[in-house]
RNA sequence: GGUCCCGUGGUCAAGAGGUUAAGACACCGCCCUUUCACGGCGGUAUCAGGGGUUCGAUUCCCCUCGGGACUACCA
């Protein structure tokens, strides 16, 4: 364990729960921090909040981890919220002693019953005032109960009298915020031994050096009851940001998006399927920092940790998730790579899972993803890898075309003059040659295209059949 | 129910007390083009509603409405 009282308060951090895989809302947030981390030459690192034994997920830990790595997320250190039990143990007993926490031995009947009343009697629910049974209870019996063997969680004790009180805080990304305090007193050690969110949060957050809390807006409110128990620690008080939260539409409805219904959700999803680990990048940036598609525009090929990200241009909406857009920057982002840098990505994703792929398959699709690549205005159409058989299902040897009307004399005539040794020029030459009019010529391609690849939209006709070789495409011209 | 956040085109949004209210995606049209694209140009469409303050409000204030979040021994 890192000794972290010697932290520097530079610190910006994620802190995942290792509850399978790593949810776009993380890396938008790592993303946030390491710019925020190099801009100011601060630390970045990784905090694993496991404390909840109830939600552990075998491998988590490692699959995230990968996740990360493949993401070329890094980190300074790496601390696990598990392994810091007895920090934090020593911190509630302090307060225990300091009369500032106390054990609690309400078990969950005795909590869901005091609920129960509450609602009944349209109090708020909660630990509080008269409901707090446990806050005073003499040391005699404590110490009875805990050699007696019953289980114990420690609560803060705020014992709040003034419910109107607020507390004042001012966030990085939306200005003052002015809270009602938190009147219950809250479990800051469970039964098993760990602190839950709240706890471990000002501790951790404070220990290691946290400059600025990031996080996503459901912890704005509970925001109030962290700066209380940073009070009562008598440690200095953090600084938050709290970002907006992505969301997707569900029949009319704004909801965050969720692990099982959206597959987007979920980052190895996205790249399961193909698209660029840049382009969800650049993705996030547009929704997180208005100014980034303004720099692109500008700076089309620079590379993104050129962009300087500001707090200021966070925004405070909760934007929804928008597939054409994030699909549009694909395109965009796909376009800017050369035909090598897009065949080493082809080959690093899992094009095994291609249907029918054979050697021969694999080669035409590689040279395919040459096509048009490059220059000025390179053509736009991939925007993931998964699409491969829908855009080049040409590629494949049975190709479907149904109910055209071909002119099979002409096509075959085609065949008898074509060359996949032309080079360009002499391609154009013969088929200007058979077509001198614009009509005949719109004719003939469309024909020949449509044939060769059953497709009336493709990238550059003469480069295709290149790929497919005489063989192929005369047999394909032919067998009408 | 209570508390908090948010509300500019279909989506993401810039903006600011006086603007022809940027830009991107999507959609439509035109142009370019030796095929298909790329690209270029243009178009449709927005300040939630009601009160204030002000010479003037989309911008500031209040209310309403709408959306979202939180209200666990989950994070």
């Amino acid at each position: 364990m890192k000794n972290c009282h010697s932290n520097p308060k530079n610190g910006y951090r994620i802190a995942p729960s290792p509850t399978g895989y790593v949810h776009l809302g993380t890396v938008a947030t790592a993303l946030v921090n390491s710019y925020l981390a190099r801009q100011n030459g601060g630390r970045f690192y990784l905090r694993i909040e496991d404390t909840d034994s109830k939600r552990y997920v075998a491998d988590a830990v490692a699959k995230m981890k990968d996740c990360f790595k493949y993401f070329g997320i890094e980190f300074a250190e790496t601390y696990v919220q598990s392994e810091r039990a007895e920090i934090y143990q020593k911190y509630a007993h302090d307060l225990v002693k300091q009369g500032k926490a106390y054990y609690c031995f309400c078990t969950e009947d005795d909590l869901s019953q005091m609920r129960a009343t509450q609602v009944k009697n349209n109090e708020p629910t909660g630990y509080y005032g008269k409901y707090a049974k446990c806050r005073h209870l003499s040391a005699e019996e404590v110490q009875q109960r805990i050699q007696a063997g019953q289980p114990y969680v420690i609560r803060a004790n705020f014992g709040y009298q003034d419910w109107g009180e607020r507390i004042v805080f001012n966030d990085a990304g939306r200005g003052e915020i002015a809270l009602l305090p938190q009147v219950n007193d809250p479990i800051i050690l469970k039964a098993n031994g760990l602190p839950p969110y709240n706890f471990a949060h000002v501790i951790d957050d404070t220990l290691m050096g946290t400059a600025l809390v990031i996080r996503g807006e459901e912890w704005l409110i509970s925001t109030a009851e962290h700066i209380q128990l940073c009070d009562l620690l008598g440690f200095p008080r953090l600084n938050y940001l709290h970002m907006p939260t992505i969301n997707i539409e569900d029949n009319g409805k704004k909801r965050k998006l969720s692990k099982r219904k959206d597959p987007q959700a979920l980052v190895m999803n996205l790249v399961d399927a193909g698209y660029p680990r840049e382009a969800i990048f650049e993705y996030l940036l547009t929704i997180y920092n208005s100014d980034f598609e303004l720099w692109r525009t500008a700076n089309p090929s620079a590379p993104l940790t050129d962009f300087e990200f500001k707090i200021s241009k966070i925004g405070t909406n909760n934007p929804l998730f928008d597939l054409p857009k994030f699909n549009d920057i694909a395109k965009n982002v796909w376009a800017r790579y050369d035909h090598a840098t897009v065949v080493k990505m082809f080959n690093a994703w899992d094009w095994q899972k291609l249907p029918n792929i054979t050697p021969t398959i694999k080669n035409r699709l590689e040279a395919m993803l040459g096509v048009e690549r490059g220059g000025e205005r390179p053509r736009k159409d991939l925007i993931k890898l998964e699409d491969i058989p829908d855009l080049y299902s040409y590629m494949w040897d049975e190709i479907v075309v149904d109910g055209q009307d071909f002119d099979r004399n002409l096509l075959s005539a085609y065949a008898e003059i074509y060359d996949a040794n032309d080079d360009k020029d002499t391609w154009w030459q013969k088929i200007k040659n058979m077509a001198p009019d614009k009509p005949t010529l719109r004719a003939l391609t469309g024909q020949v295209r449509l044939a060769v690849t059953g497709k009336t939209n493709t990238p550059d006709l003469w480069a295709i059949c290149r790929i497919l070789g005489n063989d192929v495409v005369k047999a394909r011209l032919t067998r009408w």
